[in-house]
DNA sequence: CATCATTTTTGACATATATCAAACCCGTTT
DNA sequence: AAACGGGTTTGATATATGTCAAAAATGATG
């Protein structure tokens, strides 16, 4: 598990990354979408379990992520970690950072991914000159703040079938406003990194999909997922206890 | 609980609200310290158990608590909801919100509190002028990230002993940094809101509070906490299972 | 293709926490 | 002072999930 905190690839500047498509504000006007050049992001390569960032790394960048997936997590000293989330293309990572500008988390390439580097001083300086950047900036950050309370109730008051169907209907979600199907997907993390994430055991991961697919949900083969009853696996949620 | 939105007071200017010292950020300029003071923060009083905004509320202003408490938290369809956090004196609530210019949560006072309110328009179009003030800004934003992810890592992987530790734990380390006692304090809320919080049912708050105290860790007289023994309690969140 | 390491599934059993219920305590109202 | 009501404590029991262990599946490697 102890690889090079990055593999530094040569950097190039990042036309092709569409800042503005990806993460960034539409609506600019031709002089903003100039200044915006100015951010001339550098886009890195990591391959399956490179780490992006460690905990305790000095913070410069926050990192879109242009294709692939990673995850995030924090260490406990006691050697306990807790998966804090699984990003994929176009989301943002290493806000926590911002605050002490120190990495507080730890972010794992869960496949072959390209991140675009975005200096912070410079994003900064820029959002300082464009309001719209400004706000989308901060919407941004308050989005993550929100995406982490919900997991709050998730994990505070969910049991682990809720849980289970929250986190695949998530996923589903997210592959959705990606274009790529709602309903058949491949999964990037192992049955302990969900479990971590979810707040439950490999084995209980394992079990609850099982269970899903005997219920006639999903249809599970390892990684592959199919949502054969989106409702029924809908209703899961709402049905409390 | 249905009590009105919130009880509006006459607003007064804030001069006597000193942002820069309470949750603004120190080291200003002369000139960018009248700036500020277009901010011109109104304060606003609430007694316990009124609403400083409810879920779905237009979104407006940052509120800084000047004095008192407030709980926040989400409500999920079925009836279900969370506390998300207990925030105190100087700290900055309705951060969620920016996200969707709608309320996400909600913040109901546990005491007799008063806040600023911090119009976030304002807020935004100084802090494109003082760059310390934007930074501070995001260094709020980013804490709260952190803040949240911290929870994740209580909620899902440690247990209820743990939990309650972190909790009483984390509540000293702030009274602390406020001047207050550390071993000495009176829990604002109740045990089904510490509860919803940690992830656990009121009883077991209470059972787990008698244990502490039968350990001689804690002495607990209701709401009436003093930490006995806080090495003790420190050990406590280190033995992981 | 066989071997190996890793991940996943499944089973039997243990346990932490939830649930249900009753008693108790404290502050408030009559 | 007595009665009331909400919050808290404590007990007995139920249950969801964890733990430990083994087998099965998968993918990587020589």
């Amino acid at each position: 598990m102890q690889l090079p905190a990055s593999t530094y690839q040569p950097k190039t500047a990042c036309s092709s990354c569409n800042l503005a498509e990806l993460c960034l504000p539409t609506n600019l006007s031709e002089f903003e979408t100039r200044k915006l050049d100015e951010l001339s992001p550098l886009k890195r390569s990591f391959s399956r379990s490179d780490y992006l960032y460690r905990s305790g790394d000095k913070f410069r960048s926050l990192f879109a992520i242009h294709s692939g997936s990673f995850k995030t997590q924090i260490l406990h000293e006691d050697g306990r970690e807790q998966v804090t989330g699984f990003q994929m293309t176009g989301e943002i990572i290493g806000l926590d950072a911002i605050s002490t500008d120190i990495h507080a988390c730890e972010a794992v390439a869960l496949e072959s991914s390209v991140v675009c580097e975005l200096p912070f001083n410079k994003l900064e300086a820029l959002s300082r000159e464009i309001p719209t950047l400004q706000r989308h900036l901060h919407k941004i950050m308050s989005r993550e703040i929100v995406r982490d309370q919900g997991i709050m109730l998730l994990l505070g008051s969910m049991r682990a079938e809720e849980r289970l169907a929250a986190f695949l209907l998530n996923l589903s979600q997210r592959f959705a406003a990606r274009g790529l199907s709602t309903t058949q997907f491949e999964l990037r993390m192992s049955r302990q990194e969900i479990g971590s994430y979810l707040g439950m055991k490999l084995e209980t991961v394992s079990r609850t999909f099982s269970h899903f697919q005997s219920q006639g949900l999903i249809s599970v083969k390892v990684r592959t997922i199919e949502i054969v009853n989106l409702p029924g696996l809908q209703a899961c949620l709402n049905n409390s206890r």
